[in-house]
RNA sequence: GUCCCCAUCGUCUAGUGGCCUAGGACAUCGCCCUUUCACGGCGAUGACAGGGGUUCAAAUCCCCUUGGGGAUGCCA
């Protein structure tokens, strides 16, 4: 597929854009990478972007790479970069090479890599595609206020580029702080072959002479990020459509440094439900929180493959080997996605009930005794019986955080002076027939087997001689059970509880609304 | 302001000129299953933003408008 990509207006382009690129394409190997910047924890957007990273990678055998962008010194912490990299172990995205794993293009933290920046730097400087300026940020921002006002483009006056090198070093020797700018094109066009969205073009008089090195000497993300790209020898490059508008600069400076073009692929990006970008404003944005909320990483990964990518009109559940055999970029759409939570939960369900017995069992007392409901270890009894819990609720729940609600009563005995007053009339309602459930109590007092199928025929035995509806038994019994008009079904409950738990709150409940045994 | 991107049910999407009186999934509603809740099954509601072209034929191609998003940072 990406072989058949031509390039068809390659003539129309001042600059040979993807013919050195081609030519290499056949033999080199597909290396793509997420490079985030750890500012913060790694959200859904993020997320997604790194999974259709990873997924291009292993369809096309390629290597996936993880890189941390730590230019802006002041926002980027080492908690930043523990937390994505622990989000990414979660959603089970790792990587081939990048922080703890190494690899032979390291390091793979921009702050690590000032060496290399540095070469680049004196490169472009010395061949005059890059500048000394001296202006202050105030003055800059001073003419981008004049400029604004007078309705102009808001770009850089140009008040340094004909400096000659030799007085800017001279300047700069003297002390004089200063940023080095890019000589950006003033004529002809940039033309982006992006693999998602076509053929893209930018004129160059919108260039700026942009800022590739602070007065603090750290590189900005324009510059290092093509640096490292083209250092560590990146194929595709598929990043969130935001970056579109910054990779003609890109571009630019590839041809600046003689560097192969990479391939592009604009992603659309993941909308809040009012259509603006994603934000803390629309709730929970990160994966961390959705893990903490009880969602399975499978689920989290199957959603956010389907956001902005389909296999066909029908398929929606994937696991993660079928999404590596069939995800393909073109079948990426080019629409911005709502990132639709209902969609998730539901996901979520489907993934809780069909991932295997033991592991969901492992996951559910992993989840059980980290909430404190239950205290691990766990003895051959007690695993035994939690087993049977969480295997006889699992289809009722969506998320693994409504789970202790869920097995509460199996832990401890329900509170019935504090439920709700629908259960309360349906323990009261066993006021109309003291004698029936007396009866009852004595019926499963009786039982010499207390499984499920034992219980069965002895209750259709007893409604048959008492003359009563089973609903009648059954609800009431489930409020003494449980404290709660929703359950499993009770024979279920009654052989998991246990003979002589099921007597004394069946008792309990009696006794509460005035009958004694 | 300028530049760029995008536009099919409420949401995610299928659709690449005739297979479309537009298909699937979530959500919603109804029915069935049933000791309750859920699960599951069946069904219903519901969309090509608007206007012009091109064509025998347009959701699909072109133009305009409108709407949304992004960029325009010594953030990434």
């Amino acid at each position: 597929m990406i072989l058949k990509m031509g390039f068809p207006s390659v003539m129309l382009c001042p600059y040979n854009i993807n013919i050195k690129y081609q030519e290499k394409k056949m033999s080199q190997p597909i290396r793509v990478r997420f490079a985030p910047s750890p500012t913060g924890h790694l959200h859904i957007g993020g997320a997604r972007t790194a999974l259709f990273n990873y997924l291009f990678a292993k369809k096309q055998g390629g290597t996936f790479i993880l890189r941390l962008e730590d230019t802006d010194v002041e926002r980027s912490t080492e908690a930043s970069v523990q937390m994505i990299l622990s989000d990414m172990k979660w959603l089970g995205l790792t990587w081939d090479e990048g922080p703890e794993v190494g690899g032979e293009y390291g390091p793979y933290r921009q702050s690590g890599r000032s060496a290399i920046y540095e070469s680049k730097i004196m490169q472009l400087v010395e061949a005059g595609k890059a500048y000394f300026c001296f202006c202050t940020p105030e003055e800059v921002e001073v003419h981008r206020l004049a400029a604004a006002e007078k309705g102009e483009q808001l770009k850089y006056a140009g008040t340094c580029r004909t400096l000659s090198l030799e007085a800017a070093k001279a300047r700069a020797a003297q002390g004089e702080p200063y940023a080095i700018r890019f000589k950006a094109p003033q004529e002809g066009e940039t033309i982006i072959q992006d693999l998602i969205r076509g053929r893209v073009v930018f004129d160059n008089t919108i260039l700026d002479d942009f800022v590739i090195v602070r007065t603090t000497g750290v590189p900005t993300y324009n510059f290092a990020v093509v640096i490292d790209d083209a250092a560590m020898k990146i194929t595709h490059i598929i990043r969130g459509d935001d970056h579109l508008s910054n990779t003609p600069k890109q571009i630019c400076l590839y041809q600046a440094l003689d560097e192969p073009l990479p391939e592009f692929a604009h992603v659309p990006m993941i909308l809040g439900p009012d259509k603006t970008r994603l934000s803390k404003r629309h709730g929970a944005t990160s994966v961390g929180a959705y893990a903490e909320a009880g969602y399975l990483p499978e689920a989290m990964i199957n959603s956010l493959a389907l956001l902005g990518w389909a296999y066909d009109d029908k398929t929606t559940l994937f696991s993660q080997a079928e999404l590596e055999a069939k995800f393909t970029l073109d079948k990426v759409s080019k629409n911005p996605a709502v990132f639709d939570l209902r969609k998730l939960s539901w996901m979520n369900g489907q993934y809780i009930r069909s991932i295997p017995e033991p592991e969901y069992i492992e996951r559910s007392i992993e989840w059980l005794a980290q909430t404190g409901i239950i205290q691990l270890p766990l003895d051959d009894i007690k695993q035994n019986y939690v087993t049977q819990v969480v295997k006889i609720v699992r289809d009722k729940y969506k998320l693994l955080s409504e789970l202790p609600e869920q097995v509460e009563y199996f832990f401890k005995e329900p509170e019935l002076e504090k439920i709700d007053e629908k259960a309360r009339n349906k323990l009261e309602s066993m006021q109309e027939n003291p004698d029936l459930f007396k009866a009852l109590h004595a019926k499963l007092g009786m039982l010499k087997s207390f499984f499920v199928s034992a219980q069965e025929v002895a209750l259709k035995d007893f409604i048959e001689e008492q003359q009563v509806k089973f609903g009648v038994l059954a609800h009431p019994l489930r409020v003494c059970l449980t404290g709660r008009m929703q359950s499993p079904g009770v024979f279920e409950i009654m052989e998991i509880l246990g003979q002589d738990v099921v007597l004394e709150r069946l008792a309990a409940g009696l006794r509460l609304v005035g009958i004694n045994i």
